[in-house]
DNA sequence: TTGATTCGGAAACGATCATTCCCTATCCTT
DNA sequence: AAGGATAGGGAATGATCGTTTCCGAATCAA
């Protein structure tokens, strides 16, 4: 079951909510369509689940990310550098599923609309951490804004998706090169 | 006609492509489902048309931002000011063409795939002249790399809009202060 | 005024959509 | 071994999609 909520994570990626239909979500999880009306309610119900179970992944990702760093700039510039790198070819091309999310359906679909919004803000408050660590441990100066960077960075990685999937080509150290000048 | 082409682009603008159905289409555009057809050949060639105009409009209006200005610095900075307004409130909540054809439709579409990264690099290249002016004119120092700083430029406007449309609040002078920091 | 022509509007078309229903095969229990 | 519950597969259904076609009104030339 959870390897099909993966195929639908991908095909959802791909083709985003409305240009998926019934039919590519059965043949990608290789389920029948009335195993998939089993499992879920309807076809909003299987997004939400597979929006839920992406960004759980990605969340993990990140966090791994982080963690490369030994002090709160270098976790903050390895968390960048992974977006770049998730932004980039065939993964990038692929998509986003918050980002897709965000410009589909968020101001048509309350739901997914609140759920993008709280993840937005999850990442951010995140970022903004890692920030307050770099200074706690005097690898970021102390005058920069934390919630005002933070929040820049956010809308980074978020239009890191978008020219990514508009295929223009990312260089991650020259790119996150340039942005860890935020932190100066 | 140019006004009903605006009536489509908002809509286009609102729903997106597949959930815009002829339907909304007719209704926004007041016209009747033959006339949209005798004007244009289909579905798509209405959206290919509301996304140029969409373009125009906008490159106006960016242009018109930039020449706020007096130096090359200065200019860049009302780039990302008007940026930063465009990405909010209800216009921010009612989004952005490119941005949403470049997560929507870049992957499945050629013709608009092709159209939206051609855009964003006019829109790179037209950021980079601004840096070079700025250098020129001595308001920014000659040690930025003006190819990969507009990159992330390009990603800052793009992800303002992502942002935008989840109804994160954004603080354009605040946001517009920390990313000139990429110009010292 | 008349006749031809062009343009916008609404009904009709087949195709495809999301959803439901029913049947079959598979297991677990006794 | 038999029976009952359960899960999965696939055909049927009503609604809606994009598109086409046809009809009436308005315009212009003569």
């Amino acid at each position: 079951m959870d390897t099909a909520l993966d195929r639908a994570v991908r095909v959802f990626r791909e083709r985003g909510y409305h240009a998926t239909s019934i039919g590519d979500l059965t043949a990608a999880m290789r389920l029948a369509t009335g195993s998939v009306y089993k499992a879920f309610r309807d076809k909003h119900a299987v997004f939400l689940a597979a929006l839920e179970r992406y960004v759980a992944l990605r969340q993990e990702q990140t966090r791994n990310a982080a963690a490369k760093g030994t002090n709160g700039r270098e976790r903050l510039r390895h968390v960048l550098l992974s977006y770049v790198e998730h932004s980039q070819g065939s993964e990038g091309r692929r998509g986003c599923l918050v980002v897709g999310s965000a410009v589909e359906l968020s101001a048509l679909d309350p739901v997914v609309g609140a759920r993008v919004n709280s993840q937005l803000k999850t990442n951010e408050s995140f970022i903004a951490g890692l920030i307050r660590e770099g200074q706690a441990d005097g690898s970021i100066p102390r005058h920069v804004e934390a919630d005002d960077t933070a929040r820049l960075m956010i809308c980074i990685t978020q239009g890191l998706r978008v020219v990514g999937k508009a295929r223009l080509p990312l260089d991650g150290e020259r790119l996150v090169g340039v942005a860890m000048k935020l932190l100066a």
